[in-house]
DNA sequence: AGGCTAACTTAGCCGATGCTAAGTTGTCAA
DNA sequence: TTGACAACTTAGCATCGGCTAAGTTAGCCT
């Protein structure tokens, strides 16, 4: 791995916010047709001022496109950060109900949970979802 | 529940660093005696300047004790505030070396995860240590 | 056409978390 | 004892993600 210790942690951090405005405008856009600034408002809890800066970021990134006063509209690069987001974090709420937590516990602590899982965790939780939960052993695993 | 859809992931962002801070400081003045701000800037990777920043507002908020050019000592208030860190920590990484995740990437990915785990979830987690797997079943969960 | 209202932007503020550069203190060894 | 070096602090800067307040635009209704 390239990483120090708490550098994937912070790389995190960069991202979330726009993982998490992707995944929205993606889920918006597909329920309503288009995404509007104040459905994101409405959808975060914040200010209008708020999501137009976040938008900007969006856009300086690459993640979206918007002209003023119009719709919201995602990149090739959006899109695809929103479905990798969108399967990251239905898998891991799924993998939470399985676990036996609750619908509302499940909901909340995915969305936090999801920008931290790497691609061997993620992949061991959806093996539990196709194929069960792994065989309990007694000695420590190796790898 | 009383949160907004995001406020409790934006309430665990505001703690994350303390979390981090108090239980590095803990465990380095376990392992070493005492912790120094030099313990701290190799342990996080971050710079002098950006220790001090840090230590000053666990003072402030009344996690540590710190006199100038002195070691760093926790609170009452930081020393419960480690302990639980670091059992969730801990939780959340033996969890996922029991789903089958590498060493590696338990240790980087529980670092993310483990401020956004609930007490269910880690009930859930800590529950799968020490009984095992849930049961298999067919029907959806209905809590 | 005109005007109202909701949607949006812009400007300016704050705190958190990072940085560099420069100054201060503590400590150990000569 | 004193001087050098490591440890620490302080000042000043940037970005991010919030906010309020104020200004602008679009769209609809009369």
């Amino acid at each position: 791995m390239a990483f120090h210790k708490h550098e994937r942690t912070r790389r995190d951090h960069a991202t979330e916010l726009a993982e998490d405005y992707v995944e929205a405008i993606d889920d918006i856009i597909s329920r309503e047709g288009v995404c509007r600034a104040v459905d994101l408002v409405e959808h975060f809890q914040v200010t209008h001022a708020t999501v137009s800066n976040a938008v900007g970021r969006l856009v300086r990134d690459g993640f979206a496109r918007s002209e003023a006063y119009q719709p919201i509209e995602l990149t090739a690069k959006g899109k695809k950060l929103a479905s990798k987001a969108r399967y990251r974090h239905e898998t891991v709420k799924r993998f939470l109900r399985r676990l036996g937590v609750s619908e509302e516990s499940a909901r909340i602590d995915s969305e936090g949970i999801e920008h931290h899982v790497g691609k061997e965790t993620l992949d061991a939780m959806q093996r539990v979802l196709t194929e069960g939960w792994p065989a309990e052993s007694e000695s420590d695993p190796k790898d």
